[in-house]
DNA sequence: CCTAAGAAGTTGAATTCTGAACCAAGTGTG
DNA sequence: CACACTTGGTTCAGAATTCAACTTCTTAGG
């Protein structure tokens, strides 16, 4: 009597999508990497940049920020700190809760936002968004909202 | 007389679209990492595994490798040293070319292939494929293919 | 042949990332 | 109020990654 459950492998079809998935991923991400190199910024910095200058007084709790980039707090702590030595963002206290710390954006990081964006955006075009047709964008977002969704539910269990 | 060319913002459609890959993306990659973890493997890990496992003779080129997995040569030579005393692969001279060297599956490499994959695929079925309608996986097969085949001949370029 | 150029890999130092341990400050409960 | 518990964040040590030499072997030219 077999007790292990057969496995449900990929189909063909199935098998392929996800690694073209996977390959453009990758491909992907190391391609903005280098577009972003000639500014000194990486892809992490320029998340972070991009959520601070989003925020209410360009400025957002350490905590929060690590959440919103899917980052360990130690992690964060260190991108800070480096990001703080480029003079990017500076840590500022909390008032409300005196464990609590800022990271602001400071003039210099705003102005670098301001410069590199346009290039980025390009970037993005040129290697993503242009690639797509609208139709297969709206297309996209809709099918891979609920996996987004499915996986922010998911957060940190098995 | 602006000499500076407008920059070509995203729309809110397609800012949505791109976020959300980009949040699917992270939180994916952070997922398989997970499940990967009880078995003691990484994505890497695991990446090289299933190049290796496909391969004839399960092995492959040191540079081969590191082409299929797009990482540098010093990152996989690397991570094969820290597979190699895992026990998972083990390096073998190549007779033709004796600058080479080939990565080789173990036994144990093969063994640990087999008992993982079930679950790995169970993990992408979960947390991506089963999460999309056949329809939709079709189609995202096709969208992303383009963008795939545009950053394979882009590689390395500015 | 002999040499220069290039390709295959490795190595080592500097940087970044991870995970656990830690400190300090807020919260809630009897 | 005092206690334990949680939350926000940093720090340290160990592991992984990057980058720039460096070694060895191959190949192409003269």
């Amino acid at each position: 009597m077999e007790t292990e459950t057969a496995t449900n492998w990929l189909s063909d079809d199935e098998q392929c999508a996800w690694r073209t998935y996977l390959d453009v991923n990758r491909m992907l991400t190391y391609q903005m990497e280098k577009d972003l190199q000639p500014f000194g910024l990486t892809n992490n910095d320029y998340e972070i940049l991009v959520n601070l200058s989003e925020s209410a007084d360009r400025r957002m709790r350490m905590s929060d920020l690590a959440a919103a980039t899917l980052q360990s707090k130690s992690r964060l702590s260190h991108q800070i700190t480096r990001m703080e030595n480029a003079g990017l963002v500076r840590r500022e206290n909390c008032e409300s809760d005196r464990r609590g710390l800022f990271a602001v954006l400071t003039e210099h990081g705003t102005e670098t936002m301001e410069k590199v964006a346009p290039h980025h955006v390009a970037s993005v075009r040129r290697h993503f968004i242009d690639l797509l047709s609208g139709e297969a964008l709206a297309d996209l977002r809709e099918s891979l909202a609920p996996v987004a969704d499915h996986l922010r539910g998911h957060r940190g269990k098995i």
